[in-house]
DNA sequence: TCTCGTCATTGATGTAGGTCAACGCATGTT
DNA sequence: AACATGCGTTGACCTACATCAATGACGAGA
């Protein structure tokens, strides 16, 4: 498969090799995580001590569908697409960016991904047996609150999207897309889509053609693609168009939830 | 509003007498969700303390999208609809089902809620103080174990949901959907849909005529639509044209998370 | 330099499923 | 009875996309 080394409890050596000067170890990088601030350093430690640290490069499938999942992936840095399949078909789910968890679902409970998993920039991830990380959420309570919390974010986050693809068109979801990418308060923008258009395209649900066209008709709004930077003339006449919704556009945030000494 | 009262802490007089007699108290009705067994019963009763026992008719509103939840809202029998709005367009999210919590991310992050909540069937709903409900499972890890357990149901529910909507065709939905119905061996079948098909096509993501047209259209696998009951001469024909995936048409169980003593 | 592969653009065409409208059939209301 | 209201069915039509195909632009390797 794409990784075969995944699978394997223990670490390649020139995974060891490459990255024992420069990377963080897993302690250091489950540390820099802000939602699990809150977290014993003591059960920080127990995760750490059998994790492997994994850089992974583009393409790789991290997970295959219907997997049991063997190890909890926190993601470090990079981002992996989460693709559903049925036969020829193939669908994104949603894309994770870092630092969070590859479907804590499914590991949480045992039961087979739903998804494959796909590294769409190179990936740092945190490998977690699942048993230990298991065991330990079911131990501290403060971990728990932590991953209670990450979860709630990975769910709302899957409604926005489904409302964000239901509720508006092709046209709108572009127009907000870019909308947010824009900052605030200028009149006049030029951005840089920060990946290549067949990507974005495919997050927001349509063919590479589809987005081209929908580019291209966005001119009407005084809106210029030169290559891959976007030039804006006036962003408050496609807000005016585009109506951004905090419901769906809003990122999610991990909010962390504070326990409570009783 | 559609429910005025459900806004106040106070209990409104007439539910009370209602159901003194005939309806369960807050308390056994949190006693019967099988996923919150392993909670303490010191726990449930504080939970239940200030609950609210509500039966809510079909149709009404129990909350607004945008909404801050300030309520944690268990549904212990009915069925609820979530529906995403955005301008003019509604969509289905989910339809969530007894024993379960509606939208415990929104209330566990003091978030506004994603999407509308209506009742379908007559719904009979425990009503806990959000920040109430928020302290337990900060104070009980057994109980932040169960609603772990419960949100990564929803989560993968909604995946699911997904995944039938985007990877399906409509045909392929209905005839999945059917097939869900009918117990597994027999080959001549008759099932009685559970439902308005009005209901059935806005859960499977269609219109009405849709659905209609494609009813119809299965005559061709040996299938009759008489009414409300749907008259199956094959089966294994039928699952031969369209197969079920346990990734998507397999229900989504709470699998309760043992706690550990350390 | 040429070539090959990948991405993007643009046009022509196809199609799944929505929309709109008419009608039949129940059920409940005055 | 007469009437309204809501559901289901069916037909004619529309449209937002996808699909398919041709061409151009760019970068990597020989």
């Amino acid at each position: 498969m794409g990784w075969p080394s995944l699978m394997e409890t223990d670490r390649p050596s020139h995974f060891a090799a490459d990255h024992s000067a420069t990377a963080p170890s897993p302690r250091t990088a489950l540390g820099e995580a802000p939602w699990l601030r809150l977290v014993p350093p003591a059960t920080l430690d127990l995760l750490a001590e059998q994790a492997i640290l994994h850089r992974v490069p583009s393409g790789s499938t991290l997970f295959e569908q219907a997997e049991t999942p063997s190890f909890a992936q926190f993601l470090v840095a990079g981002s992996v697409e989460l693709i559903g399949v049925s036969g020829a078909n193939e669908t994104l789910i949603e894309v994770v960016r870092p630092i969070d968890l590859l479907l804590p679902a499914a590991v949480l409970n045992r039961q087979p991904y739903l998804a494959r998993g796909r590294v769409q920039e190179e990936a740092h991830l945190v490998l977690i047996r699942a048993e230990t990380f298991r065991e330990a959420v079911a131990t501290d309570h403060v971990l728990c609150l932590a991953i209670l919390a990450c979860l709630a974010a990975q769910f709302r986050r899957q409604v926005k999207l489904v409302k964000n693809l239901k509720l508006r068109s092709a046209e709108e979801r572009v127009g907000c897309y870019l909308l947010g990418l824009m900052p605030e308060a200028t009149a006049h923008v030029s951005v840089r889509l920060p990946l290549e258009k067949r990507l974005i395209a495919w997050q927001l649900g349509m063919t590479r053609e589809t987005f081209s066209r929908v580019l291209a008709a966005m001119a009407q709004y005084g809106l210029r693609i030169i290559g891959d930077t976007v030039e804006v003339a006036d962003t408050a006449a496609l807000r005016a168009h585009f109506h951004l919704d905090p419901l769906i556009d809003d990122p999610e945030p991990i909010v962390p939830f504070p326990p409570k000494r009783n």
